[in-house]
DNA sequence: CGATTCTATTGAAACGTTTCAATAGAAAAT
DNA sequence: ATTTTCTATTGAAACGTTTCAATAGAATCG
C-alpha cells in the first residue's frame, strides 16, 4: 500500500508537496499538482485515515451507538441522523456495542448520539468534553457537554390513557416495559398522570402489567394476567405497539373482543400498526424527525454556537380500529 | 486528554512501561502494572485508537456498508453479522454511504461487507486486498480477494412460482424492482425458469411490471397496469413483499379478490407478512443466518484459513391465504 | 544593481502509540 | 570472583499524515 512517501519518491517532489496536492491545496500550482495527483492515483494511494485523525485530531465521523439493530424502530430515526450527519460533511457509523464500547472510548468519532442502555453514566460523564459533545436519546443526565434530546413520554401516554378515558372506559390498565427503559418508565407516569386527571387511582397490582416490549412478551404477560384476574379493565394503554399487538393476540385468544369489550392504544405508530387487525390505535412517534433533532443538537455542541438549538418533538394520537 | 506520556511523568516510568502496563502485558511486573494502570485511570487516561491502529497497522473493526438504513429487511441480517464478529473479538460499524466511502477508503476497517449498490465494482477491486479481504452481498464479482454470499435467489423465485403453478395458476406477471438490484433480477431469472419449466412463455410487456421495491411503487405500479391490460393473470410473483403487498392493495382496490381470483407471492417474509390481510404467501429468506454466513466468510478469509468456509442459505416457501 | 517581495518547494516536528533492541543490576552458575 | 542468565526497565524508531517555518530562486521595485 503506498504511501505519501512513495509517490513523493516517485514523482519526484518532497512528501509535503504531496500532501497538499492530494488534498487540492491552490500553494501548489495547479499543473505539479494534478501531475502529482495523476501519479498517486495511478500508484493506487490512498490516505491513511488513522495517520489522518492522529495528526488532525479529528474524524469527522459521528457515531450512533445503539444497543441493538433490531427492532422496526430505530431505522427511522437512523436515516433522519444520516441525513443531517451527512448534509454537514461528517460520516456516520453505527456501533451496537454491550461492553467494550472501544469506538466511543478510543475517540474514533468526533461526537456521539447514545441510545444504548449498556452504557453507563458514569461512562459517559466521562468521555464527553468541550471537544466531544454527546446527545443521550435514553436518558437524562446533567452536564455540560452532553445533552438529552428526548421525547415528551408523558405527554404521549397521556394522550393514550385521556383518548381511552373519553370514550368512556373506566377501568385502564398499564403495559410496561422492563423497568430500566427510560422512555418505557416516563410513558407509565403519563399513564398515572392521565388517571389522576380522571380522580382515578391506581393500583400497581391490577393495573401494572410488565412485559419487555416484545410482541411475545407483551402476549404472554396478558395471558398471564387474564387467567390471574376476575374482571378485565375496559381499555389497555401499552407501552410500545409490539406489546399492544401481543395484548390484542391475547384478548382475541381470550374471547375478549378488541376494541368492544377491551379497547387498546400503543405507542410508537410502528408500520405494522396500520396492518393488524383490528388496525392499532397508537401514540405516533415522529421518530425520523427525532434523529433530525439529535443530530443537529450534536452538531450545534460540536459548533458551540453558545446559543441553545431548541427542539419540540409532537407526539399525537392516531386514532384507529382498536380503542 | 492525558497521554501515554503524561501518565508515564506522573508515574515516574517510561513511556514503554506504561504503554505495556496498560495492555496488562506480564512482562511488566504485576506491582508495577497496577500501580501504573491505578495513574492512569485516575488521570483519566484513555487510549488513541487512531494512534493505535497507525501503529498496528490492524484496527480490530469489521465494517458493514449498506445503501441505507430503512426496510425492515437489514436489522436482523445485521444482527447475524454482528453476533459473529463480536464473538471474533471485533467490533462492527455500520455506515451508509453514496459518494465519499471514507470509511472503506481510508481503512478505517480491517475487512468490510459491502451491501450497497452505490458502491462500484471499480472500487471494491482497487481496496480488496490480501490484508482487506471484502465480502459482497449484493454482486457477482470475481477477485482472488472478494466473496460473494447470495442468495439463492433464482430457486426462491422458482418456488414461488411454481408453487403458484402448481396451484392452477395458469397466466402468471410478475413484479420487479429496480432493473440494477441483483437480488431482483436473478429472482426474475427465478420466474422465468419457472415459467420454463411449465412451458409457458414469457412475454415482457404483459408480465413484467416494474416498480422499485416499495410497499407505495407496487401499489401504483399494479394500479397502472390493471387499467392498461384487458385481462387480468391468475397470479403475481412480487420480488419483494413490500411490492407484493401494494400489489395486494391495489388488487383488492380494484375490485379483484385475492387469493380468489388472483394469487400473489411474495419475497422474503417481512414481519407484516402475516399480519396483512389476506396474509402473504412468500419465499421465507433467513436474513440473520445471510448475515452470519456472510460474517462467518469474512473472517474465513482474513484468518486465511485456506480452507473454503462453504455456505448454503436455504430459502423455503411459506404458505399463507394471498396465493 | 541591490533590496524587496513573491512563488514554489521543502525539511522537520508533531500527533500517540507499539515494540524491538539495549541496558543496568540482581541472581544464579561456574 | 568471574561469567552467565534473568528481570525490570527504558530509549528510540516507526506507523503516515499535516503544517509551520525555512529556503532558494524568480520577479518586481526603487
Amino acid at each position: 500500500m503506498p504511501t505519501l512517501k512513495d509517490v513523493a519518491r516517485k514523482a519526484n517532489v518532497s512528501v509535503s508537496t504531496v500532501s497538499y496536492s492530494v488534498n487540492d491545496n491552490p500553494l501548489i500550482p495547479e499543473e505539479t499538482r494534478n501531475r502529482v495527483k495523476m501519479i498517486a492515483n495511478d500508484m493506487g494511494y490512498r490516505p491513511n485515515g488513522n495517520a489522518k485523525n492522529l495528526k488532525k485530531q479529528k474524524t469527522n465521523i459521528i457515531g450512533l451507538f445503539l444497543s441493538g439493530f433490531s427492532g422496526p424502530f430505530f431505522t427511522d430515526m437512523m436515516e433522519g441522523i444520516h441525513d443531517v450527519v451527512l448534509e454537514k460533511g461528517f460520516e456516520l457509523v453505527v456501533s451496537s456495542s454491550v461492553e467494550q464500547h472501544r469506538l466511543l472510548v478510543e475517540r474514533y468519532v468526533d461526537g456521539a448520539i447514545i441510545l444504548n442502555y449498556h452504557m453507563e453514566n458514569e461512562l459517559l460523564t466521562k468521555v464527553a468534553n468541550e471537544k466531544f459533545p454527546l446527545v443521550v436519546m435514553d436518558r437524562m443526565i446533567e452536564h455540560p457537554n452532553i445533552t438529552p434530546v428526548l421525547l415528551p413520554n408523558e405527554e404521549g401516554a397521556l394522550l393514550g390513557t385521556k383518548h381511552l378515558l373519553e370514550k368512556g372506559a373506566s377501568s385502564l390498565a398499564f403495559i410496561a416495559g422492563s423497568k430500566d427503559s427510560f422512555d418505557g418508565e416516563r410513558r407509565l407516569q403519563g399513564f398515572k398522570q392521565g388517571l389522576s386527571a380522571y380522580n382515578l387511582s391506581f393500583c400497581e397490582k391490577e393495573q401494572l402489567i410488565r412485559a419487555d416490549f416484545t410482541e411475545e412478551s407483551g402476549y404472554i404477560a396478558m395471558t398471564e394476567y387474564l387467567s390471574q384476574s376476575s374482571e378485565v379493565p375496559e381499555g389497555f394503554v401499552a407501552a410500545n405497539d409490539e406489546m399492544a399487538i401481543g395484548t390484542i393476540r391475547a384478548l382475541s385468544e381470550a374471547g375478549i373482543k378488541v376494541p368492544d369489550d377491551a379497547a387498546v392504544v400503543g405507542f410508537d405508530d410502528i408500520q405494522l400498526a396500520k396492518y393488524i387487525q383490528p388496525a392499532l390505535t397508537t401514540v405516533h412517534v415522529p421518530r425520523k424527525e427525532w434523529g433530525v433533532q439529535a443530530a443537529r443538537k450534536l452538531f450545534g455542541m460540536l459548533e458551540n454556537q453558545g446559543e441553545e438549538v431548541s427542539h419540540v418533538i409532537n407526539l399525537k394520537l392516531v386514532s384507529r380500529d382498536s380503542g
